[in-house]
DNA sequence: AAAAATTACCCACTATTACCCACTTTCTTC
DNA sequence: GAAGAAAGTGGGTAATAGTGGGTAATTTTT
Protein backbone atom coordinates (compact mmCIF):
# COMPACT_ATOMS: atom_id res chain seq x y z
CA UNK A 1 0.00 0.00 0.00
CA UNK A 2 1.12 3.40 -1.22
CA UNK A 3 0.27 4.95 2.14
CA UNK A 4 -3.16 6.67 3.46
CA UNK A 5 -4.67 9.41 1.06
CA UNK A 6 -8.08 11.75 1.22
CA UNK A 7 -9.85 14.14 2.55
CA UNK A 8 -12.60 13.70 4.64
CA UNK A 9 -15.24 15.80 6.55
CA UNK A 10 -17.01 14.38 9.20
CA UNK A 11 -19.91 15.55 11.73
CA UNK A 12 -19.27 15.38 15.42
CA UNK A 13 -22.33 14.10 16.86
CA UNK A 14 -23.84 15.88 20.65
CA UNK A 15 -22.25 13.15 22.54
CA UNK A 16 -18.76 13.93 20.73
CA UNK A 17 -18.30 11.41 18.29
CA UNK A 18 -17.69 11.06 14.61
CA UNK A 19 -18.25 8.35 12.04
CA UNK A 20 -14.89 6.74 10.60
CA UNK A 21 -15.40 7.61 6.84
CA UNK A 22 -15.86 4.33 4.74
CA UNK A 23 -13.64 5.89 2.38
CA UNK A 24 -11.08 5.71 5.04
CA UNK A 25 -11.95 2.09 6.28
CA UNK A 26 -11.75 0.59 3.13
CA UNK A 27 -7.59 1.52 3.18
CA UNK A 28 -7.07 -0.35 6.40
CA UNK A 29 -6.97 -3.81 6.45
CA UNK A 30 -9.72 -5.60 8.87
CA UNK A 31 -7.05 -6.29 11.44
CA UNK A 32 -6.25 -2.52 11.69
CA UNK A 33 -9.91 -0.97 11.04
CA UNK A 34 -10.74 -1.01 14.85
CA UNK A 35 -7.79 0.34 17.22
CA UNK A 36 -6.12 3.66 16.94
CA UNK A 37 -3.65 5.64 18.88
CA UNK A 38 -4.64 9.22 19.07
CA UNK A 39 -1.81 11.93 19.70
CA UNK A 40 -1.44 15.45 19.36
CA UNK A 41 -0.77 16.39 16.23
CA UNK A 42 2.02 18.92 14.43
CA UNK A 43 0.55 22.39 14.16
CA UNK A 44 -2.85 22.75 15.07
CA UNK A 45 -4.68 18.90 15.16
CA UNK A 46 -4.65 15.39 16.60
CA UNK A 47 -3.37 13.16 14.70
CA UNK A 48 -4.77 9.17 14.67
CA UNK A 49 -2.36 6.41 13.57
CA UNK A 50 -3.36 3.24 12.91
CA UNK A 51 -1.54 0.74 15.45
CA UNK A 52 1.31 -1.06 13.29
CA UNK A 53 2.32 3.02 12.02
CA UNK A 54 2.33 3.96 15.69
CA UNK A 55 4.70 0.99 16.63
CA UNK A 56 6.76 1.92 13.81
CA UNK A 57 7.45 5.37 14.95
CA UNK A 58 7.77 4.18 18.37
CA UNK A 59 11.12 1.74 17.30
CA UNK A 60 12.42 5.06 15.82
CA UNK A 61 12.19 7.17 18.95
CA UNK A 62 13.18 4.08 21.16
CA UNK A 63 16.79 4.08 19.24
CA UNK A 64 17.99 7.80 20.49
CA UNK A 65 20.26 8.54 23.16
CA UNK A 66 18.29 9.00 26.08
CA UNK A 67 21.27 10.05 27.79
CA UNK A 68 20.84 13.32 25.66
CA UNK A 69 18.32 15.68 27.54
CA UNK A 70 16.99 17.09 24.77
CA UNK A 71 16.07 13.81 23.31
CA UNK A 72 14.78 12.78 26.72
CA UNK A 73 12.18 16.06 26.62
CA UNK A 74 11.31 14.95 22.89
CA UNK A 75 10.38 11.69 24.10
CA UNK A 76 8.53 12.75 26.72
CA UNK A 77 6.67 16.10 24.61
CA UNK A 78 5.86 13.23 21.75
CA UNK A 79 4.07 10.81 24.19
CA UNK A 80 2.23 13.13 26.08
CA UNK A 81 -1.21 12.95 25.44
CA UNK A 82 -0.97 10.04 23.45
CA UNK A 83 -4.25 7.55 23.79
CA UNK A 84 -5.55 3.85 22.20
CA UNK A 85 -8.87 4.64 21.04
CA UNK A 86 -11.02 2.20 19.79
CA UNK A 87 -14.43 2.47 17.68
CA UNK A 88 -18.05 1.44 18.73
CA UNK A 89 -19.42 -1.36 17.05
CA UNK A 90 -21.49 1.81 14.56
CA UNK A 91 -17.57 1.99 13.51
CA UNK A 92 -17.40 5.82 15.23
CA UNK A 93 -14.77 7.73 17.03
CA UNK A 94 -15.18 9.01 20.36
CA UNK A 95 -12.76 12.04 21.03
CA UNK A 96 -12.02 12.87 24.99
CA UNK A 97 -13.16 16.43 25.92
CA UNK A 98 -9.81 16.99 26.96
CA UNK A 99 -8.39 16.56 23.23
CA UNK A 100 -10.90 17.82 21.33
CA UNK A 101 -10.60 21.37 24.08
CA UNK A 102 -6.86 20.91 23.19
CA UNK A 103 -7.10 21.40 19.45
CA UNK A 104 -10.20 23.45 19.18
CA UNK A 105 -12.33 21.30 17.68
CA UNK A 106 -16.11 22.22 16.72
CA UNK A 107 -18.72 20.19 15.11
CA UNK A 108 -17.48 20.24 11.52
CA UNK A 109 -13.94 18.22 11.06
CA UNK A 110 -11.81 17.19 8.76
CA UNK A 111 -9.46 14.25 8.58
CA UNK A 112 -6.55 14.66 6.35
CA UNK A 113 -5.10 10.82 5.91
CA UNK A 114 -1.65 11.04 4.02
CA UNK A 115 1.33 8.58 4.62
CA UNK A 116 1.13 6.30 7.80
CA UNK A 117 -1.61 8.86 9.90
CA UNK A 118 -5.00 10.46 9.84
CA UNK A 119 -4.86 14.11 10.81
CA UNK A 120 -8.31 15.93 12.44
CA UNK A 121 -8.68 19.09 12.62
CA UNK A 122 -11.44 21.80 13.26
CA UNK A 123 -12.79 22.14 10.00
CA UNK A 124 -12.63 26.42 9.69
CA UNK A 125 -8.96 26.60 11.52
CA UNK A 126 -7.90 23.43 8.54
CA UNK A 127 -9.05 25.96 5.34
CA UNK A 128 -7.62 29.22 7.12
CA UNK A 129 -4.13 26.87 7.31
CA UNK A 130 -4.80 25.80 4.07
CA UNK A 131 -5.66 29.00 2.67
CA UNK A 132 -2.49 30.83 4.54
CA UNK A 133 -0.09 28.55 2.90
CA UNK A 134 -1.69 28.09 -0.70
CA UNK A 135 0.09 31.07 -1.59
CA UNK A 136 4.06 29.49 -0.96
CA UNK A 137 2.64 26.13 -2.12
CA UNK A 138 4.02 26.48 -5.33
CA UNK A 139 7.63 27.62 -4.32
CA UNK A 140 6.92 24.69 -1.23
CA UNK A 141 6.85 22.21 -4.11
CA UNK A 142 10.04 23.71 -5.62
CA UNK A 143 11.77 23.57 -2.64
CA UNK A 144 10.54 19.83 -0.97
CA UNK A 145 10.23 18.55 -4.48
CA UNK A 146 13.83 19.57 -5.35
CA UNK A 147 15.51 18.00 -1.80
CA UNK A 148 13.88 14.83 -3.00
CA UNK A 149 15.61 14.73 -6.70
CA UNK A 150 19.10 15.27 -4.75
CA UNK A 151 19.02 12.11 -2.98
CA UNK A 152 18.04 10.03 -6.20
CA UNK B 1 2.45 7.33 -22.66
CA UNK B 2 2.78 10.50 -24.95
CA UNK B 3 0.23 12.54 -22.66
CA UNK B 4 -3.04 13.00 -22.55
CA UNK B 5 -4.71 15.90 -24.74
CA UNK B 6 -7.88 16.86 -25.43
CA UNK B 7 -10.70 19.31 -24.23
CA UNK B 8 -14.30 17.66 -23.52
CA UNK B 9 -17.62 19.44 -22.72
CA UNK B 10 -19.56 17.04 -20.50
CA UNK B 11 -23.13 17.28 -18.97
CA UNK B 12 -23.24 16.61 -15.63
CA UNK B 13 -26.49 14.77 -14.83
CA UNK B 14 -29.09 15.07 -12.25
CA UNK B 15 -27.17 12.52 -10.03
CA UNK B 16 -24.03 14.55 -10.40
CA UNK B 17 -22.42 11.85 -12.88
CA UNK B 18 -21.09 12.56 -16.39
CA UNK B 19 -19.34 10.10 -19.24
CA UNK B 20 -16.17 9.84 -19.39
CA UNK B 21 -15.35 10.70 -22.72
CA UNK B 22 -14.60 7.81 -25.17
CA UNK B 23 -11.98 9.96 -26.51
CA UNK B 24 -10.48 10.39 -23.41
CA UNK B 25 -10.72 6.73 -22.57
CA UNK B 26 -8.76 5.62 -25.43
CA UNK B 27 -5.47 7.10 -24.77
CA UNK B 28 -5.71 5.23 -21.38
CA UNK B 29 -4.66 1.53 -21.39
CA UNK B 30 -7.75 -0.75 -20.12
CA UNK B 31 -5.86 -1.39 -17.08
CA UNK B 32 -6.29 2.05 -16.14
CA UNK B 33 -9.48 3.14 -17.52
CA UNK B 34 -11.66 2.82 -14.29
CA UNK B 35 -9.95 4.23 -11.75
CA UNK B 36 -8.42 7.60 -10.43
CA UNK B 37 -7.53 9.72 -8.03
CA UNK B 38 -9.59 12.99 -7.92
CA UNK B 39 -8.07 15.91 -6.48
CA UNK B 40 -8.28 19.78 -6.01
CA UNK B 41 -6.03 21.63 -8.37
CA UNK B 42 -4.58 24.51 -8.97
CA UNK B 43 -7.04 27.71 -9.66
CA UNK B 44 -10.68 26.81 -9.33
CA UNK B 45 -10.61 22.85 -11.18
CA UNK B 46 -10.36 19.72 -9.95
CA UNK B 47 -7.73 17.22 -11.05
CA UNK B 48 -8.01 13.52 -12.11
CA UNK B 49 -4.96 11.34 -12.54
CA UNK B 50 -4.80 8.27 -13.80
CA UNK B 51 -4.03 6.11 -10.80
CA UNK B 52 -0.59 5.20 -11.79
CA UNK B 53 -0.01 8.80 -12.49
CA UNK B 54 -0.66 9.54 -9.31
CA UNK B 55 1.59 6.60 -7.57
CA UNK B 56 4.51 7.89 -9.61
CA UNK B 57 4.24 11.08 -7.76
CA UNK B 58 3.09 9.45 -4.39
CA UNK B 59 5.94 7.19 -4.18
CA UNK B 60 8.52 10.71 -4.46
CA UNK B 61 6.41 11.86 -1.42
CA UNK B 62 6.50 8.86 0.82
CA UNK B 63 10.29 9.68 1.26
CA UNK B 64 9.82 12.78 2.74
CA UNK B 65 10.77 13.48 6.84
CA UNK B 66 7.58 14.04 8.29
CA UNK B 67 9.14 15.62 11.20
CA UNK B 68 10.12 18.80 9.03
CA UNK B 69 7.15 21.34 9.16
CA UNK B 70 7.49 22.13 5.25
CA UNK B 71 7.38 18.78 4.20
CA UNK B 72 3.82 18.34 6.28
CA UNK B 73 2.55 21.56 4.90
CA UNK B 74 3.54 20.56 0.78
CA UNK B 75 2.06 16.94 1.87
CA UNK B 76 -1.02 18.82 3.42
CA UNK B 77 -1.76 21.16 0.48
CA UNK B 78 -0.96 18.81 -2.13
CA UNK B 79 -3.44 16.08 -0.59
CA UNK B 80 -6.48 18.61 -0.80
CA UNK B 81 -9.90 17.02 -1.73
CA UNK B 82 -7.80 13.61 -2.79
CA UNK B 83 -10.47 10.71 -3.21
CA UNK B 84 -10.17 7.82 -5.26
CA UNK B 85 -13.01 7.19 -7.27
CA UNK B 86 -14.00 4.23 -10.20
CA UNK B 87 -16.38 4.78 -13.03
CA UNK B 88 -19.45 2.96 -13.04
CA UNK B 89 -20.14 0.44 -15.44
CA UNK B 90 -21.90 2.74 -17.55
CA UNK B 91 -18.32 4.74 -17.72
CA UNK B 92 -19.36 7.33 -15.79
CA UNK B 93 -17.70 9.46 -12.84
CA UNK B 94 -19.97 10.69 -10.19
CA UNK B 95 -17.65 13.67 -8.37
CA UNK B 96 -18.76 14.46 -4.58
CA UNK B 97 -21.16 17.00 -3.97
CA UNK B 98 -18.60 19.16 -1.57
CA UNK B 99 -16.13 18.74 -4.61
CA UNK B 100 -18.72 20.48 -6.80
CA UNK B 101 -19.63 22.91 -4.38
CA UNK B 102 -15.87 23.72 -3.73
CA UNK B 103 -15.20 24.82 -7.16
CA UNK B 104 -17.97 25.80 -8.69
CA UNK B 105 -19.23 23.04 -10.92
CA UNK B 106 -22.70 23.94 -12.65
CA UNK B 107 -24.35 21.18 -14.97
CA UNK B 108 -21.99 22.20 -18.13
CA UNK B 109 -18.45 21.21 -17.41
CA UNK B 110 -15.33 21.38 -19.29
CA UNK B 111 -12.03 18.43 -19.53
CA UNK B 112 -8.95 19.92 -19.94
CA UNK B 113 -6.38 16.63 -20.60
CA UNK B 114 -2.74 17.45 -20.62
CA UNK B 115 0.68 15.21 -19.99
CA UNK B 116 -0.50 13.51 -17.23
CA UNK B 117 -3.70 14.46 -15.88
CA UNK B 118 -7.47 15.49 -16.43
CA UNK B 119 -8.65 18.81 -15.16
CA UNK B 120 -12.07 19.71 -14.36
CA UNK B 121 -13.55 23.00 -14.91
CA UNK B 122 -17.09 24.79 -14.36
CA UNK B 123 -17.77 25.80 -18.16
CA UNK B 124 -18.51 29.01 -18.13
CA UNK B 125 -15.62 29.61 -15.53
CA UNK B 126 -12.91 28.23 -17.68
CA UNK B 127 -13.89 30.04 -20.63
CA UNK B 128 -13.66 33.17 -18.23
CA UNK B 129 -10.20 32.13 -17.31
CA UNK B 130 -9.07 31.79 -20.92
CA UNK B 131 -10.67 34.85 -22.13
CA UNK B 132 -9.39 36.75 -19.23
CA UNK B 133 -5.97 35.77 -19.89
CA UNK B 134 -5.48 35.34 -23.96
CA UNK B 135 -4.60 38.73 -24.26
CA UNK B 136 -1.44 38.33 -22.34
CA UNK B 137 -1.07 35.28 -23.99
CA UNK B 138 2.24 36.25 -26.30
CA UNK B 139 3.96 37.72 -23.73
CA UNK B 140 3.27 34.91 -21.40
CA UNK B 141 4.63 32.58 -24.04
CA UNK B 142 8.14 34.78 -24.42
CA UNK B 143 8.09 35.04 -20.42
CA UNK B 144 7.71 31.04 -20.32
CA UNK B 145 9.12 29.65 -23.09
CA UNK B 146 12.04 32.24 -23.72
CA UNK B 147 13.76 30.76 -20.78
CA UNK B 148 14.01 27.52 -21.68
CA UNK B 149 15.96 28.59 -24.95
CA UNK B 150 18.57 29.33 -22.34
CA UNK B 151 18.91 26.09 -20.70
CA UNK B 152 19.39 24.15 -24.18
C1' DA C 1 -21.86 4.75 49.51
C1' DA C 2 -25.06 7.50 46.76
C1' DA C 3 -25.47 10.77 43.10
C1' DA C 4 -23.84 12.62 38.97
C1' DA C 5 -21.46 12.38 34.92
C1' DT C 6 -19.23 10.05 31.44
C1' DT C 7 -18.58 6.19 28.39
C1' DA C 8 -19.93 1.89 26.09
C1' DC C 9 -23.27 -0.69 23.81
C1' DC C 10 -27.32 -1.29 21.27
C1' DC C 11 -31.20 -0.45 18.16
C1' DA C 12 -33.79 2.19 14.75
C1' DC C 13 -34.13 5.39 11.17
C1' DT C 14 -32.60 8.34 6.96
C1' DA C 15 -29.72 9.56 3.17
C1' DT C 16 -26.56 8.39 -0.15
C1' DT C 17 -24.29 5.63 -3.33
C1' DA C 18 -23.32 1.50 -6.09
C1' DC C 19 -25.32 -1.37 -9.13
C1' DC C 20 -28.29 -2.59 -12.59
C1' DC C 21 -31.33 -2.30 -16.61
C1' DA C 22 -33.47 -0.08 -20.45
C1' DC C 23 -33.57 3.23 -23.85
C1' DT C 24 -31.93 6.81 -27.39
C1' DT C 25 -28.56 8.61 -30.34
C1' DT C 26 -24.51 8.58 -33.07
C1' DC C 27 -21.00 6.35 -35.61
C1' DT C 28 -19.30 2.23 -38.60
C1' DT C 29 -19.52 -1.06 -41.75
C1' DC C 30 -21.41 -3.56 -45.39
C1' DG D 1 -29.24 3.39 -46.54
C1' DA D 2 -29.90 -0.55 -43.36
C1' DA D 3 -28.02 -3.09 -39.52
C1' DG D 4 -25.15 -3.48 -35.86
C1' DA D 5 -22.07 -1.63 -32.51
C1' DA D 6 -20.61 1.74 -29.54
C1' DA D 7 -21.53 6.09 -27.08
C1' DG D 8 -24.32 8.54 -24.23
C1' DT D 9 -28.82 9.22 -20.99
C1' DG D 10 -32.02 8.39 -17.48
C1' DG D 11 -33.78 6.44 -13.66
C1' DG D 12 -35.31 2.41 -10.19
C1' DT D 13 -33.70 -0.35 -6.39
C1' DA D 14 -31.06 -2.66 -3.00
C1' DA D 15 -27.18 -2.19 -0.04
C1' DT D 16 -24.34 0.54 2.67
C1' DA D 17 -23.01 4.78 4.89
C1' DG D 18 -24.21 7.87 8.12
C1' DT D 19 -27.24 9.92 12.07
C1' DG D 20 -29.65 10.06 16.41
C1' DG D 21 -30.71 8.75 20.63
C1' DG D 22 -32.10 5.32 24.69
C1' DT D 23 -30.26 2.67 28.27
C1' DA D 24 -26.91 0.05 30.84
C1' DA D 25 -22.36 0.07 32.73
C1' DT D 26 -18.57 2.39 34.48
C1' DT D 27 -16.16 6.04 36.48
C1' DT D 28 -15.92 10.24 39.07
C1' DT D 29 -17.45 13.29 42.59
C1' DT D 30 -19.29 14.59 47.00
Amino acid sequence: MAGLVGEFEVKVDAKGRFLFPSGLRKQLSPATQRDFMLNKGFEDCLTLYPLPEWEKISEKLAKMNLFKPKNRMFYRLFHQGAKLIALDNAGRILIPTAHMERVGLNQDVMLIAYNDRIEIWDKSKYFDVIEGNMADFADLADEVMGDLDDGE
